[in-house]
DNA sequence: TGTACATCAGTGAACGCGCGTTCACTGATGTAC
DNA sequence: TGTACATCAGTGAACGCGCGTTCACTGATGTAC
């Protein structure tokens, strides 16, 4: 059953299949776009170990699931980190931080589909930490720096631009994921065009 | 097997049957909000029918997904072009477009999960149709109408127009569908908001 | 240095489940003679 | 008016499938004496 090429992990070392199983569950969803395809036996399949042995690593498929999305919330926040790092314009950088989310999505389209358009949900408790740390609060945070230039248009707070921010362009990564024969224009116009469309509405 | 209550359809009326499996599947979808609950099964045991008996009406599972969308498309539609009937002003008509749009994806969160959010797409030969006739067609005609007025903003194209709006529209509405949880805003405060800003962008 | 033992990563077989779909059929009813 | 027949809406049993999960187990390896 067991594929040749695996040895077994020494003692105490089990911990190192965990990340493995995790990089083969991504792996799946890469190559087939497809939740469905990632079943316990696919990912142990590719792992190249039985089933079963995904349980002392992962207490359900949920687990595994949520593992998979929470290892990807702190990579979209790093990108994001990095972007804002690299633009002193408070205004540049919030769209900076909006490509970048776009980029994200649409390199890693199945899983944005399972972060952001599944029936993968956080409790309300847990979206009131999310929102104070995360890639959602670097988000507000970047906003916050346009507020404190004073360049944010009037009758707009800090918290309805990040918002507008997120579902502007949630809208144009879901809709391209979703769609993907849609007749769309070409990316990089698609997405200035929707910049300037952001900037235009919050910003002044 | 079969429940007490449904007489068989007389000669030549089997087509009755297929309204009610398309009624079955949608209120199933309503009732559990979940797309996996809509099983060839599910539906025949709504309708008062065994499983077979659907296959006399579909020739798949997927012909009877796609018949459920097909004909909530045309619902879209119908309430899109009520909405622009009643505007004068081109600029309110389209926003009026909007909020009809929120509306029904709101009131119709799981058909919409399938119709927009999920792998339910068409052939790009089936878009090209769909642009030309529509739901689509509706909020294009109406942008046109913008532009007719000398109201659209410098920059921006028709077709453009109607993809930001679009694209706009489907992030509230696919965000709040998927995250039902999260701290969102009042919905009508919502709502007028990203009108305000789709109008800022888009106008003048 | 040698041996008995505990640990624990991973196995292999099996469970029950619900799914989409196929098949040969039944039996009520309209129609032709 | 009566009867044989064709039609066809819907049945009931079964198929193979892949799924998540459980269970008792094996066997290599580090450790205690």
């Amino acid at each position: 059953m067991r594929p040749a090429g695996r040895t077994r992990a020494p003692r105490g070392q089990g911990e190192a299949l965990r990340a493995e199983i995790l990089d083969a569950a991504e792996a799946l969803l890469v190559e087939t776009q497809s939740e469905e395809a990632v079943s316990i036996r696919a990912v142990a399949n590719r792992v190249g170990v039985t089933a079963p042995s995904i349980y002392r690593h992962f207490e359900d498929k949920a687990s595994l699931m949520f593992a998979v999305c929470h290892r990807q919330f702190g990579r979209l926040e790093v990108e994001l980190r990095a972007e804002v790092a690299g633009e002193s314009d408070p205004v540049e950088a919030v769209l900076a931080c909006g490509r970048a989310y776009i980029r994200f999505g649409l390199e890693h389209p199945e899983t944005y589909r399972i972060m952001f358009m599944g029936h993968w949900e956080l409790t309300p408790e847990e979206y009131r930490h999310e929102m104070h740390s995360g890639a959602f609060l670097a988000l507000v945070e970047t906003v916050q720096a346009v507020a404190d230039a004073g360049r944010l248009r009037p009758g707009v707070d800090v918290m309805g631009a990040a918002l507008s921010l997120w579902t502007h362009v949630h809208g144009l990564v879901s809709l391209r994921i979703a769609k993907p024969s849609f007749p769309w224009p070409d990316l990089d116009d698609h997405v200035e065009a929707e910049c300037r469309a952001i900037a235009a509405a919050l910003f002044t």
